[in-house]
DNA sequence: GTCTATATTACGATAGAC
DNA sequence: GTCTATCGTAATATAGAC
């Protein structure tokens, strides 16, 4: 059949990745068909070998999209370069966009085992880059004496852990906003880093 | 054909579910086949229908069973009445237990959505009993004014995704053992709820 | 209790019309 | 650029022999 009318292929495009994107996040990459794919963007299955030579390549294109995504986002950040201030920054960073793209996140670290040797090779690759940042703000603290740390490598993972946490049971319209949900990370990050942190007050559970 | 010489049916259903439960952490649930599954146990397909009615059966009896176990290992755990003591000791139980069974976590957390509706409020509600020991110990501490908590509920959920994270990077044979692996995290959560940790010395790093 | 064989359905991917 | 149709393969699950 010919082109349907109103059809558009960069269109087309972003809504495949959307819509991949959102079955992905649901149902996990492996359970999702690429016929399920097509029909939530209104297409046949064949259309979708236009944009993407595989099933595969839109996994990779999502994980890839949304890695840059999070590093130019960090990377536009405005400088700082007191560690404790850099700390502060980044823990609201994190959990903001951490918040505002629960899908994105969510497929970056469940669907990394779906991923084929040399494209998982590149993704890890930048993930180790976002890591790299938070570990550097550790020494840096660390070194000037801001930080009591035991060990700066365990407690990177342990403050990423802690943060990206969020993901998995925060969701819109709960009890908390994102700026108090962001106050009380930035709280629990400088504890994790030994600095007493400024109580909240009054105490959100109590304002609920 | 008849049985196979030497064949029991017990020792075949826990071979199933202990080559099901690697296959599934190291593909995934949704990418593992019933072929894959009986191959690993050296018997054929159709076998694997003497012990579990359908695939989905297999995840959930891993999953239920994992969680049974990890409530059983928790209540089993000597009694402490001192928050602070307390929560030292759940911190060692996770982490050890988190180290221990890597896959049987893995999973645990990893497939829930691809749970069906009744097998998941099953697993979600052993979940929340977990869930609930540890903010049962930090509403305590917060009461009689040990520790130091913006928000129970948060500070729940960040610290058991802070520890539960070992799952993903800590590998046997590393730089760090496990004793010392528990050792920074009984740290890291006392900090967490705003206790001054005893510095570990010599830096763990420096020993490596 | 396990086998072989198979029913049935669905998958990823491709070909060719328009 | 999207369609319909289909190829080739593999999935879950079942039936019946031994």
């Amino acid at each position: 059949m010919a082109r349907t009318i109103g059809s558009n292929g960069k269109e087309t495009e972003k809504r495949v990745l959307k819509e991949a994107l959102t079955l992905f996040a649901h149902h996990g990459y492996a359970a999702v068909s690429m016929r399920q794919i097509a029909g939530q963007c209104n297409i046949q299955a064949g259309a979708l070998y236009n944009y993407f030579p595989t099933k595969q390549s839109i996994l990779h294109g999502l994980m890839l999209a949304h890695m840059n995504d999070l590093l130019s986002a960090l990377n536009a950040q405005p400088k700082v370069d007191d560690p404790v201030s850099a700390l502060k920054s980044f823990t609201q960073f994190h959990i903001r966009y951490h918040i505002d793209k629960p899908a994105e996140v969510f497929i970056a670290y469940m669907e990394l085992r779906n991923l084929e040797p040399e494209p998982y090779a590149e993704i890890m690759k930048l993930r180790q880059e976002y890591e790299r940042f938070l570990r550097g703000i550790l020494r840096q603290g660390q070194a000037n004496g801001d930080f009591q740390i035991d060990d700066v490598p365990v407690t990177t993972m342990a403050i990423i852990s802690m943060m990206t946490g969020v993901n998995t049971w925060y969701r819109y319209g709960g009890r908390l906003g994102v700026e108090e949900i962001e106050k009380i990370y930035v709280n629990l990050v400088l504890s994790v880093v030994g600095l007493e942190a400024e109580r909240l007050t009054p105490k959100l559970e109590e304002i609920a």
